[in-house]
DNA sequence: CGAAATTAAATTGTACACAATTTAATTTAA
DNA sequence: TTAAATTAAATTGTGTACAATTTAATTTCG
């Protein structure tokens, strides 16, 4: 019977280095942004949405409190984000955008091209990627 | 022009989620082991290599020393490794395997059969995830 | 040779990531 | 209706990641 104990047939190894190399790649460009890849990921939520709980926020990142807490206190910090608990639900603590925030969003518009040059990435391969991820991730 | 400031647009967020996810589904498998992931990738190198540098280590996991020395001095701890100081070179550590550790090799063999499972992957999926993944890495 | 450059680990500091627990608020069900 | 169950955030603790710096050893070169 075949070992499968190396490294080389790892199928999950690639995925994390290629995650780590990602990230590695965005940090650069959102430097500018005094940003971190998991606030960027905030970020996009909140440019779509407003408005969202610590809860809405960890469903769609797939994130949870225990991460997002100190994460979003850091954000409000640099003025991105405001944190208020809800008057009607007292649990629920809403995450919004400052106008600072909010005027960030000019400045990200051309990291999403400048990411596929710097990963020099066709889209292909790219589009590929994202459906073998999509339908592992669907199951 | 499309705005692709959209977490549904972002081909880097689903490696990114996979990636935890893969982790999250070793991680049971692993504590029977007493190992993390990135633990686990090193005990990989090594039943492969016995002996390692730290660097040597690093270039495989792609991992630095800021990461790998802690990590190390935690597997030595739990007596799966040594790290001794090169007497030809006293700028390198290398890292050695345990009887422990060299055993720990039986524990493991059924753990890529079960993390296939627990993913609920084809192998189909997997090779042509792998593929494109190393066809990206490779540039 | 011997100073300068390079290399390998370790250290320091910041920021995730997640399990487990805690705290407080809201639902629910007896 | 109020005690029990559930829910939402926060907290605590452990373990990566990685940039930047430090320390010590080895090479390289003038």
């Amino acid at each position: 019977m075949k070992d499968s104990l190396h490294l080389s047939e790892q199928v999950c190894f690639p995925v994390y280095v290629l995650a780590k190399e990602i990230i590695n790649q965005y940090r650069p460009l959102l430097e500018e942004l005094e940003l971190t890849y998991p606030q960027y990921l905030v970020m996009l939520v909140l440019w779509e949405h407003e408005e969202q709980t610590v809860n809405q926020l960890g469903e769609k990142l797939k994130l949870d409190s225990g991460t997002l807490t100190p994460l979003l206190k850091r954000m409000e910090v640099k003025e991105f984000v405001t944190r208020n608990r809800s008057k009607i639900d007292e649990r629920l603590v809403h995450i919004a955008l400052t106008q600072k925030g909010k005027a960030l969003k000019e400045k990200a518009t051309c990291i999403p091209t400048q990411l596929m040059e710097s990963m020099n990435l066709s889209s292909d391969d790219l589009l590929n990627l994202k459906n073998i991820i999509t339908k592992i991730l669907k199951k």
